[in-house]
RNA sequence: GCGGGUGUAGCUCAAUGGCAGAGCGCUACACUGUGGAUGUAGUUGUUGUGGGUUCGAGCCCCAUCACCCGCCCCA
């Protein structure tokens, strides 16, 4: 029991016991995994960065609101990283003449926001980044596709589960300019697209209106393009965009939505967004799309890029909901070492050393107790293979050796171990 | 920042304003050289915190904190 003045954890945060540091690493690793078949590479930049950074490139609420700002010791403002976007641009713009462009990039690591924590999203989280930088094509905003329905794939959400809807704003732009809808109001109405999904339809027709930025004849029309799932046969770059996902065997986990824009400003051609279709989350597994000046504001040569971010908090929920997450096994090592009692201590010690001698990782017990309890401890931490080393086995020098998957047990030469073990182990498939 | 909900044992949850409980877990034993099954016994609390009402508060009132759900924003 703890005590009554125990320190609570920070709002938003959260605390990784193993079994849930295991599903972070698998998430990790599942990125990995899929950005290294595409052939990406790892990178990383400062968790601290100053406010001015961010000040230039992300949206206002981002910088003003959700971001951690604090002074260090010698009263300058430090912000925890809300984003890693920025500090891309800051990298590259400043070897942008050496690297070898085409650029091939992902991360993952932690960030933070401000914000009330809430189903689906935390102050603390960990986020997957991935883009590829120098190349403005279809073809290469297919492969970001194709990259995210490898990954939805490998973690077992298959198209019947999840699905990456896709969009382009500059075909939406165009529609909106054939509507009459003002340049400058387009980012307003994109707002309001991005909200009718939560509302009533008569709800959003008033909503709409009385924003004072759209016509009632211009709403209909709107409402017309936003049914219209057939409208990417009129853009050139999203036929391009799906017979590349086609020829990327990805065209199974990708529909063009017309509803799909994307709240952040940089986006300018292709955008995506991934979603679980039972919908117990209503938030995006993963969103991104195709940006351009990107370095506008570090001063670097103009450079277009396409790229996504995935959070762990969205789906490790919606693994956990339809039981994907991989079965956790505590133990790290496959084989206990048990400790008879006082005398054969050490015996059972150098046991270890001459297993893990020949490769073969081993927990000891730490220290004398009935073999039962330490059976059981085995057994609670995932661990199948137990070793005795009893009196008789010593006075022999020989090893039981108990497999506890099927409760089979065989005494052995001590040189023959290691051999056993590794036989045991491999015959588990 | 705004709106709603919930806080009781390690976990999941009960308890008309009247003795704070169950299941799971955990420990021991049955089985002094063997886990996962079973049985028996045992173990667990400042009912989030601080005030108030009451003869009496887990329950009613106020405040506060934390968490959850939604809005805003977004991974």
């Amino acid at each position: 029991m703890a005590s009554k003045s125990t320190i609570q954890t920070v709002k938003g945060t959260r605390e990784f016991y193993p079994e849930e540091m295991a599903l972070r690493n698998y998430l990790n690793q599942k990125a990995a995994s899929a950005a290294q078949a595409f052939g990406y590479q790892e990178w990383d930049a400062p968790f601290l960065e100053t406010i001015d950074l961010y000040a230039a490139k992300s949206g206002e609420e981002l910088v003003k609101e959700q971001s951690f700002v604090f002074n260090d010791r010698g009263g300058d403002p430090i912000t925890l990283r809300p984003e890693l976007t920025p500090s891309l641009a800051r990298m590259i713009a400043a070897r942008q003449p050496q690297l070898a462009f085409p650029l091939r990039w992902w991360s993952f690591g932690p960030f933070w926001r401000y914000e009330r924590p809430q189903k689906g999203r935390s102050r603390e989280f960990f986020q997957w980044n991935i883009d590829m930088l120098g190349v403005n094509s279809p073809e290469a905003d297919a492969e970001l596709i194709a990259i995210a329905a490898t990954f939805l794939q490998s973690v077992g959400l298959p198209p019947s589960m999840a699905t990456i809807f896709v969009n382009n704003r500059r075909l939406m732009d165009a529609q909106f300019d054939a509507l009459g809808i003002l340049p400058e109001n387009r980012l307003e109405v994109s707002g309001l697209v991005d909200r009718r999904p939560k509302m009533a339809p008569e709800a959003w027709d008033a909503y709409a209106l009385e924003k004072g930025i759209i016509s009632q004849s211009q709403l209909e029309g709107l409402k017309q393009v936003l049914g219209n799932y057939d409208l990417w046969q009129s853009s050139a770059e999203l036929v391009r965009l799906f017979k590349a996902l086609e020829a990327l065997g990805v065209k199974e986990y990708v529909k063009f939505d017309p509803n799909i824009m994307r709240g952040l400003l940089y986006y300018t051609g292709t955008v995506f967004e991934a979603f679980d279709l039972s919908g117990s989350v209503r938030r995006a597994i993963l969103g991104g799309g195709r940006y351009d000046n990107l370095l506008a504001d570090v001063g670097g040569e103009p450079l277009s890029g396409v790229g996504f971010a995935m959070g762990d908090v969205v789906i490790g929920i919606i693994l956990q909901e339809k039981g994907l997450l991989p079965a956790f096994v505590p133990s790290p090592t496959a084989v206990l070492v048990t400790i008879f009692d006082e005398s054969l201590w050490l015996n059972s010690f150098s046991l270890t050393a001459e297993l893990r001698a020949a490769d073969v990782n081993v927990t000891a017990y730490p220290e004398p107790a009935k073999l039962a309890k330490q059976f059981k401890f085995a057994d609670r931490m995932g661990i199948s293979i137990v070793t005795v080393i009893g009196p008789d086995e010593a006075a022999a020098g020989q090893v039981t050796v108990k497999n506890l998957k099927n409760s089979t047990q065989t005494t052995v030469e001590r040189a023959q171990v290691a051999k056993t073990i590794t036989k045991i182990l491999e015959s588990k498939g």
